[in-house]
DNA sequence: CTTCTCACA
DNA sequence: TGTGAGGA
């Protein structure tokens, strides 16, 4: 009922809608700020929130931020988030393979006015 | 045709 | 970062 996330999208895709190359996409995920799942082939597959967060890197990135800090934000950004989200998740299904939950954006709203 | 890794002009 | 090679 309540799907979150569960389109993914080939790089292919991710480069249209973010507007970066493949590149740079891969690129990004060496750097840590990305990390999409593999299929059995081995091809990267991207979340709707993986999509959302390369467009904040590339807007990062075009206000003169580089890699570094960015890379620096999201570990700050993860960290606050995982304080967030663990305490709401049932242990069983504690597979945060992925991104944060969108369900969550009302807490994360007010963690961001807050700091 | 699309994606992947690696390496280099 | 881009691009070409060589595979899957």
């Amino acid at each position: 009922m309540t799907s979150a996330e569960k389109d993914l999208y080939p790089i292919g895709t991710v480069e249209k809608k973010t507007g970066l190359s493949a590149r740079q996409i891969r690129y990004y995920e060496s750097m840590g700020l990305v990390n999409p799942v593999r299929t059995n082939g081995g091809q990267r597959r991207y979340t709707e929130n993986d999509v959302l967060r390369l467009i904040r890197i590339k807007q990062m990135r075009d206000s003169g931020f580089d890699l570094k800090s960015i890379k620096e934000k999201i570990q700050v950004f993860e960290q606050k988030l995982e304080e967030i989200s663990l305490p709401s998740v049932n242990p069983a299904q504690v597979k945060l393979s992925s991104l944060y939950p969108v369900s969550n954006r009302a807490v994360l709203m007010k963690l961001l006015e807050k700091k």
